[in-house]
RNA sequence: GCGGAAGUAGCUCAGCUGGUAGAGCGACAGCCUUCCAAGCUGUAGGUCGCGGGUUCGAACCUCGUCUUCCGCUCCA
């Protein structure tokens, strides 16, 4: 059996049946902006099934929301997103390296000030005042010079006067040497838009780039009208959007994309083993699928995001490598603190057993839904060498996830057939999303529904219209057999339960 | 954003030193009536990514642009 490794194929695949296109092909595409076809909204849409189910409705303490896109755009702020998600970036026309240039100016400054001060440890200063240093050492007066013109600078944006501080502070590139740079630009990733008719009254607003802040920004709301007890979760499905300045990787970094997310609000101090928890619960049910052990992989966050006390990663392999699936993230009181800070209204909880009010501590885990759809179709596509030697492509995806979960397919297009197929399929319309067709040889059929992940075919022939009697192929083993129609509903249903998937994630 | 490569039918691609496009598969209709991509007949589908330039004439040469892929960069 091989695995088709190649993202190349996946993609064609997911075009050619209709699970994936390009935004606005006709007209040339739109970057990294992709949509869903007919087969890939039904995968996708049972993806999110399985996740809400697995943390809504078998977690009696965790209930959902469906926030805006649209948000307060002091939340922003307060989450930290308007500060660190823009970066003004330089780069050196020669090298073709790129640099944030504050961190380029911050190291100038860092540099030229340690230089003075090993010329002031040999004169003996270095206890002395910062006006005497300036005055006993030209690299340090140089330094606290810089740093007071980049402060200052960096106060209003000035993304001018950095390049100028760096073309007078003489900044070269490591890797070339030069000091031919392009004007500093800056890279917002957070996508703006307006609210309000006319421009000049209207306000800005961004697309929220992350679905988290719409739960913390409803955290009293759910809590008290839910009369919800700590430890409770919040949970979310929506879209985000990322002006990310390369997007590519297929669907696996979009600048419009879907996450699921949910927000554990936990007592401080307990958040260790909590986060440990949820790592484990979160690794079965990626497991449930039939994922094998080894593709799927833990990552310790080496540099902690500004809010963070603990993240890991779960990474999968696909295609391209290992990557980022899912993250947990251990967020302490971060976000409730600064929309409190921010917004000036309490988000506490009283906690009734300590008898104290505190800002709740935050387990997050937070998962790209379109990475998860990448990574079941790279896992269940594969170029299946068969006993005579064939080749067929197959989507062995777990039955609860397929688009079609069954097929009708009358033998041949007469003598009655197709009108017994279509009764039959009336009444496997209640089962689950269903197929039919009647063109083309049965062996051309089947490869077609394998391709597309079809778990069960009913084939309806003569004997049929004698004893009632089908024959239903199942995908994986291509095995049939000859079973009464009236059973049908109840094997196919039986096999595409998602609790099948339920019951391995929650154990 | 930089460097490299590529863009021709739904898909995979061919198209020579410039003479306005082909194959295989697929799709659609019909025949055959058939349990693992069978066969036969017919049909549709392309201003060769887009826009300039050179030329009597451009899919081919040239410039620009867009898109995709690879590498760098970036990545809460």
């Amino acid at each position: 059996m091989a695995e088709v490794e190649n993202l190349q194929k996946i993609v064609s695949h997911c075009k050619e049946y209709g699970f994936i296109f390009p935004s606005s092909e006709i007209y040339d595409n739109l970057g990294a902006v992709y949509d869903y076809g007919q087969f890939g909204v039904e995968l996708k849409n049972n993806i999110k099934e399985y996740w809400w189910k697995s943390m809504v409705q078998m977690h009696v303490n965790i209930v959902g929301l469906d926030s805006a896109i649209f948000m307060h755009p002091t939340v922003w702020k307060a989450s930290g997103h308007v500060d660190s998600f823009s970066d003004p970036l330089i780069d050196n026309k020669d090298s073709k390296k790129r640099y944030r240039a504050d961190v380029l100016l911050e190291e100038k400054i860092d540099k030229l000030k340690e230089k003075g001060e090993k010329e002031l440890t040999k004169k003996n200063l270095s206890e002395a005042s910062v006006e005497e240093k300036v005055k006993a050492s030209r690299d340090y007066a140089k330094g606290v010079l810089l740093e007071t013109e980049y402060t200052k600078a960096a106060e209003t944006a000035d993304f001018k006067r950095y390049k100028e501080l760096i073309e007078e502070y003489e900044i070269a590139c490591e890797v070339s040497g030069s000091k031919n740079w392009t004007d500093v630009r800056q890279f917002n990733l957070m996508f703006g838009t307006k609210l309000g008719a006319v421009d000049e009254d209207s306000t800005d607003l961004y697309l929220r780039p992350e679905t988290a802040q719409g739960i913390f920004v409803n955290f009293l709301n759910v809590q008290k009208t839910g009369r919800l007890k700590i430890p409770f979760g919040i949970a979310q499905i929506g879209k985000a959007f990322r002006n990310e300045i390369v997007a590519r990787q297929f669907i696996f970094r979009m600048r419009e994309f879907e996450q699921m997310e949910m927000q554990f609000f936990v007592r401080p101090g307990t958040q260790k083993e909590w986060f440990e928890k949820w790592k484990q619960t979160r690794m079965n049910w990626h497991l449930a699928l039939g994922t094998a052990q080894e593709n799927l992989r833990f990552h310790v966050h080496e540099k902690l995001a500004h809010y963070a006390d603990a993240a890991e990663d779960i990474q999968f392999k696909f295609p391209i490598g290992f990557k980022e699936l899912e993250g947990i993230h251990s967020r302490g009181d971060f976000d409730l603190s600064q929309h409190q800070k921010f917004s000036g209204k309490k988000l506490q909880y009283f906690d009734s057993e300590l008898n104290e009010n505190y800002v709740p501590y935050v387990i997050e885990t937070s998962i790209g839904l379109d990475r998860m759809f990448l990574r079941v179709i790279s896992e269940s596509l594969k170029d299946e060498v068969l006993e005579n030697g064939e080749t067929r492509t197959v989507l062995n995806l777990p039955a609860a996830l397929a688009p079609i979960k069954v097929a009708i397919l009358p033998l041949v297009k007469k003598d009655g057939l197709p009108e017994k197929a279509r009764e039959i399929l009336n009444t496997l319309k209640f089962v689950g999303r269903t197929f039919y067709e009647e063109k083309d040889s049965i062996g051309k059929r089947y490869r077609r529904m394998d391709a597309l992940g079809t778990p069960y075919c009913i084939t309806v022939d003569h004997q049929t219209l004698e004893d009632n009697t089908v024959t239903i192929r199942e995908r994986d083993t291509m095995q049939q057999d000859r079973i009464h129609m009236d059973e049908v509903a109840k094997i196919v249903g039986s096999k595409i339960d998602m609790n099948n998937l339920l019951r391995k994630a929650i154990c």
